[in-house]
DNA sequence: TATGAATGAGGTTTCATTCAT
DNA sequence: AATGAATGAAACCTCATTCAT
């Protein structure tokens, strides 16, 4: 419903129905509007966190590694549209709490951990690492919604946006 | 007010409060609370554009060019942090209109031109320079929000992320 | 309410504090203010056919079924003179949708073929049915009126315009 | 406008738009929207009274004069639809106030006496004259709103209807 | 006298939340 | 635990009227 109306649209009595649940049922499991929201908005970004890091190989350079979480990121974000889009209004909404967001932070340390390698050495190596994830992060929305917009060069855009996000982390 | 309460909590009344006007006076100068909106949304990214080419030099490397942009842009971004917050949320507004978007892709004709030059020898050479621009949006936008989270290490982080741009762009 | 202060004057929170209602509860109820007074006006109107044609009796001459009607019709208005002062500002208002009168004229088809009967071999036995039934709708209108405004003298004016209806219908 | 819109969409802006004159200068003129309307009504009840009795001949029988009025009735309402539409329109708008209801009715004596001498010796004739007034009126309105309904049978109409009156009248 | 910007009360409608069943 | 009718605050918007110029 967010995905395809935007979160004004999407009133509890409105999601309630969608999910094939009354009215007052929707309050028994969620105190309020925004802590479902805030729920729903940790839960989508830890499925793609995890899917992101899936299947990742013990062994192998900081480049593959790098490369192997780019792809099921893209992936995982152009298979997933309506999680995408909602995830997207969701980042900027107010009523997502800070710990929230420090949550949704700390399930992607794994994800951190692997840019710290890849940095170590390259030009971004002073600064704080939330910043560089912040960045690739930015870079990796962007192509996504891209790749959304435009199916048919997909593959080729996630090929040239991650030869760009090595060259911001590895120079 | 959309700056500190966030978009959801800009009342019609609470704008013309703070305007010093009545209520019914907003709507003799803005047809719906929407069409407020989206003229605040064009000026600011028009003001915005202006101050990222403004004192422009005729002459200078492409280089050169981009990096004078590139720091008035951030500049103008850290100096006005509410209008920059303020553009952050009327950006992903879904009040916004197709045609507002549209005016503004067309005011930030010049700085594309600029970025034109700048990647058609590098390594994103064949892509759309709208997809280039957004890119490079975007990793502006991150670290225009870092430099007003940390102002003390703005200006290091400003010349940290324009050389990250740079190689973007130019390889 | 429409009856005593006009349609003007029935505001939604008028309406639902005398119907013992809270504001919103009136939303629950009725998609809309048209809505409501569109299914308030079906419902009168409804009502008054419904008056009309109780008890008609099998059989009877043209003049005696007509009189019968007649006099029920008459005997609702003067009886209910609010449901007949909201009637007449309804059937005017614009918000009564073209669907809800030709609901009304389907509910009374029973009057139409009794007012054929009459007519058929009378002066306006050429006329649109539609027509000859407004122009005694007309009448009675105007009979109503008068019958509120002067109750000493209904009866002997019902007497008269029925007189006068019968004229018009059967020569 | 009112004949177009409807009164509820007459707002006072319009109508001074309308006009050709400043929202401001409504007010000079009028004291309020109440009395433009008032007046408006006076006018156009008038003008309609005026335009029924002109070239009355000084003789004939009653019947030839009342033919006289209904034709010249008939013909004003058709010929001025806008203006008929407007006048049922304030007929039953409470912004009209008693005195403007009676302003008229002094208007309308020249139709009066006419009629009086129409009903003297018929089946009315005990009955007031503003009662008859009244239904003549609303057979005529009746009428008008046919023969807009239906230009083609217009004529045919207005001569059936008068058969009609007159049965009403005289028997 | 003419203007038109400013006003603010009032109108309809939405929706997160409550609570008796 | 589940329900869904009821709520009322708050939102956006309209418009008759005023008044300084």
């Amino acid at each position: 419903m967010i995905a395809s109306k935007g979160l004004g649209a999407a009133a509890t009595a409105a999601i309630a129905k969608e999910a094939g649940v009354s009215n007052g049922s929707l309050f028994v499991y969620f105190v309020s509007k925004a802590a479902l929201l805030n729920e729903l908005y940790v839960q989508l970004k830890t499925e793609m966190g995890d899917a992101a890091v899936a299947d990742l190989p013990a062994a192998g350079s900081a480049r593959e590694l790098v490369r192997h979480i780019w792809t099921r990121w893209l992936r995982w974000a152009t298979s997933n549209p309506d999680k995408r889009r909602t995830l997207a209004q969701l980042e900027v909404a107010d009523e997502i709490t800070l710990e929230s967001h420090q949550l949704v932070r700390e399930g992607q340390r794994r994800m951190a951990e692997l840019m710290e390698r890849s940095r170590a050495t390259g030009p971004m190596k002073d600064e704080p690492i939330s910043f560089v994830l912040l960045i690739v992060g930015a870079i990796a929305d962007t192509t996504i919604d891209a790749m959304i917009r435009d199916p048919d060069s997909a593959s080729a855009r996630s090929d040239v946006a991650f030869e760009a996000v090595w060259r911001v982390l590895a120079g």
